[in-house]
DNA sequence: CCACATTTTATACAACCGTATACATCCGAT
DNA sequence: ATCGGATGTATACGGTTGTATAAAATGTGG
């Protein structure tokens, strides 16, 4: 395996043990077993390459999201949404830093624009998927906008519980409460249309 | 004005123009107009000024989340919710760099256990307001448990719809938008119901 | 086996960072 | 008026950072 490979990789660790911002050339050089040079030659400056390796290791957050959202293939969409959820939590148990990576990234892109727009086209890839999560069979009636609609809003719960969870997994909701709060806000919606 | 009001203005804007980790010593002395061995003096280090800028920050930030949520004072839960979002979405426009350093503050607390308490406390407060957002009056029988689901659920809502804010202000959804997806996830869900 | 390009290594360097030190200034109390 | 604590300032220092340079090693095609 190249320095270049090896570099990448051990770049990549340090993002998950100490975030973009904390790791030095040192560091990935320590991680990487190469050496100081390298790094200029292969990839130009540290930051190109601190770049590059979280790009893949949001490659690698996107796959593992697919990964979970694959398992929800309950025919009733409230089994669904929940068996989404709570595939989410699990997740965030057994691969934190790969999460805690993807939220320090959201931050880094105001000042990278490159990395913003990698970002932002993951996330309007990750849309759609989401949209037909929801919107099974019978949906071709349905405007794209509002299918638009329906992706961004999972996408934004999905988000949101990954904050709650880094920040606080005692108080953060678990996939079972996330579906009651949908019921019980389609409940209220439902009587206040009845009366 | 004293340096150290002078430092913390400083140094909040700094937050707000460079981000926590971008911003030095010497910016900081020049944002503020004093010097550098005014920071040790008053707040001992760096980092202990900068956090203490931070706590300021997301206590603004707190208070600009208060404001929009004031609004929502519609009948109608949905109307509600709708006006609550576009809310949101109008203070991305006029404030961006609050809503910026809030993000950044999620990643940034991962590595700083003061900050991440800090945060879970702040979330702990929000997730009963919004909560009482959805349920209004006869509310009394909810039981406790899930009202904080309600909250955390709006909560996620609220924090993934700013992620996506700052990442594609032209993909992202707008609070009409937000409510559609909603009417059309329920509609789904009371359907299946019905058959 | 030899020229030659590619890759790896060791080291040096200049810039920057955070902080400490020593000195000056201010200001209220006596 | 002066003393003393609190506050402000100028500067220097050690350490770290990212990158450039030149040499060595490795591989490769003829």
């Amino acid at each position: 395996m190249g320095h270049r490979e090896r570099l990448l990789v051990g770049a990549r660790n340090c993002l998950y043990e100490r975030g973009y911002t904390r790791t030095t050339t040192r560091d990935i050089v320590a991680a990487s077993d190469t050496n100081l040079a390298s790094i200029g030659y292969h990839f130009g400056s540290k930051d190109a390459l601190l770049t590059a390796a979280l790009v893949q290791a949001f490659e690698e957050w996107g796959a593992e999201i697919d990964r979970v959202l694959r398992d929800g293939t309950q025919p009733d969409l409230m089994d669904r949404l929940e068996s989404m959820w709570t595939g989410l939590v699990d997740s965030f148990g057994t691969h934190r830093p790969l999460w805690v990576a993807g939220i320090e990234a959201f931050a880094l892109a105001e000042h990278l624009p490159a990395l913003r727009e990698q970002l932002a086209e993951s996330y309007a890839r990750a849309r759609p998927a989401l949209a037909t999560f929801v919107i099974r069979d019978g949906g071709e009636n349905v405007a794209g906008k509002t299918r638009e609609a329906v992706g961004s809003f999972l996408l934004a719960l999905m988000t949101g519980l990954t904050v709650q969870r880094l920040l606080d997994p005692e108080a953060a909701p678990s996939g079972h409460e996330m579906a009651e709060a949908l019921r019980l806000i389609i409940g209220t919606v439902n009587d206040s249309a009845d009366a």
